[in-house]
DNA sequence: CGTTAATTTGAGACCATTCAATTTCGGTGG
DNA sequence: CCACCGAAATTGAATGGTCTCAAATTAACG
């Protein structure tokens, strides 16, 4: 028998998700109880830790509940990039419970917690549950927007558009899940991070980094962010919410 | 009622959709008449037509019969990027079924013959049918990985690589779904088309197409395409076909 | 407070772009 | 069947954004 204490406590931890999928879809009580009650193993993870390599087989899915993580593939001369970051309530590895081999590395960006559940667990809540069925299926089509954006982002924006975009982004979905109020305070990005992820060198990163940082539009020391100029920043990095279907 | 005629005709359609479905998924026969027997449109477009617009409001979701199309998404100073090409049996705009504006622009690139089907219809039939969930499900997923592979294409390799990546995803889609026997017969892409998804300009397009001509690993003329050294190809582009599923 | 990671700076080289101009290709009408 | 036309491919030269390779400085952490 699951004692009353641990029943909260296992729903407290997936608020962040509840919220997130209720802005799409109605959860009932059944729903989310039949969630929590679910066999989750719980993990904590070091900074840059793997999560999942590309080649492993899958097993399990991954749910992150505190900490940032990222998507990211090497190349053959060892290069990486960056295809994705991750906050707290979003699955980082949803593509498991289908698929038979990872084709892609996840990797903890700071120190995380993770939910951990076996890929045929979740395959069968989504057969039972539509509602829960609907919010994932809706996650994974809006993390398939984010990726498109992405490859705009690295394919047909310079440097100062692509590292402007990236930082919209990143305060937008903050901002919408709730685990920040939009000026994105607490930024452990480190520049080699944002470099892999917009294509770039740490290096060219660094001056572009300046470059808005000279013109006022952010500040961004001691990972600590502030957006001065959010029409500004937006304008500059072509941004616009729509592709993270934010409302449905 | 239907006639049998009719009923023939239209199973005969979906007969790429079917195939590369049951690779991965068992369907049966009531399964795959159930889905012919959908309120199916039949549209012929031309060359460079918009199927779906971003920003317009999603009604229904297009699978592509015949001919080839492309997902392509605009910046601000009017370039284009790319995003996927798709060949014939594959859906152009799954997520419209559960997303309500368009994030991006679908174009004909080639003239296309195309099935077009109501969403809600669609939403309905995948919660009745496990097996055609299961199907359109994993299709959405192994998208999504297309999409990664290519935001690392565009991000961290160079115009040489990127190219020969290009061609051996095309190469190795068409084989696998038995458009193409492998070499690739027929390609009506302009090299314009092949900048816009590789992040490159025409012109440094067309000087790199010239030289991997020239080291005999292409040949290319005529909108005719033949590899003529894989593995060298393959090599340069550091291509794998992991990414792809096409085994689960 | 010592040690490693992360950021910053400089200079030179290079890959890809830009901007034209030219040639070839593909389709159309006379 | 050939002349014509716009689209696509090709070529050249100059420019520039980003990279490379160090080296120096600053920050983070036990």
């Amino acid at each position: 028998m699951i004692s009353y204490g641990a029943y909260v406590s296992n729903l407290h931890h997936f608020q962040p998700l509840f919220k997130r999928w209720e802005r799409r879809v109605p959860l009932t009580d059944e729903d989310r109880s039949a969630w929590a009650e679910l066999p989750w193993g719980r993990k904590t993870v070091a900074r840059d830790a793997y999560l999942t390599r590309e080649g492993e087989p899958t097993k399990v899915c991954t749910l992150l509940l505190q900490g940032l993580a990222f998507r990211q593939k090497l190349v053959s001369d060892g290069a990486r990039q960056i295809i994705s970051f991750h906050i707290p309530g979003e699955f980082l590895d949803i593509q498991n419970s289908m698929l038979e081999v990872a084709d892609h590395n996840v990797q903890a960006l700071s120190r995380c917690t993770l939910g951990v559940i076996p890929k045929d667990v979740l395959v069968q809540v989504m057969d039972a549950r539509p509602n829960i069925r609907r919010a994932i299926w809706l996650d994974s089509l809006i993390d398939s927007s984010v990726f498109r954006e992405w490859v705009v982002n690295v394919g047909r924006r310079d440097a100062r558009e692509r590292i402007a975009h990236l930082l919209c982004e990143l305060t937008s979905r903050l901002k919408s899940s709730g685990v920040s109020d939009g000026a994105l305070y607490d930024f452990p990005f480190t520049q080699e991070q944002i470099a892999d992820a917009t294509g770039l060198t740490a290096v060219h990163t660094n001056r572009t980094l300046q470059a808005l940082r000279k013109e006022g539009l952010i500040k961004l020391s001691h990972s600590q962010l502030t957006i001065l100029d959010w029409e500004a920043l937006a304008a500059i990095g072509d941004f616009s919410e729509r592709y993270l279907h934010h409302s449905v």
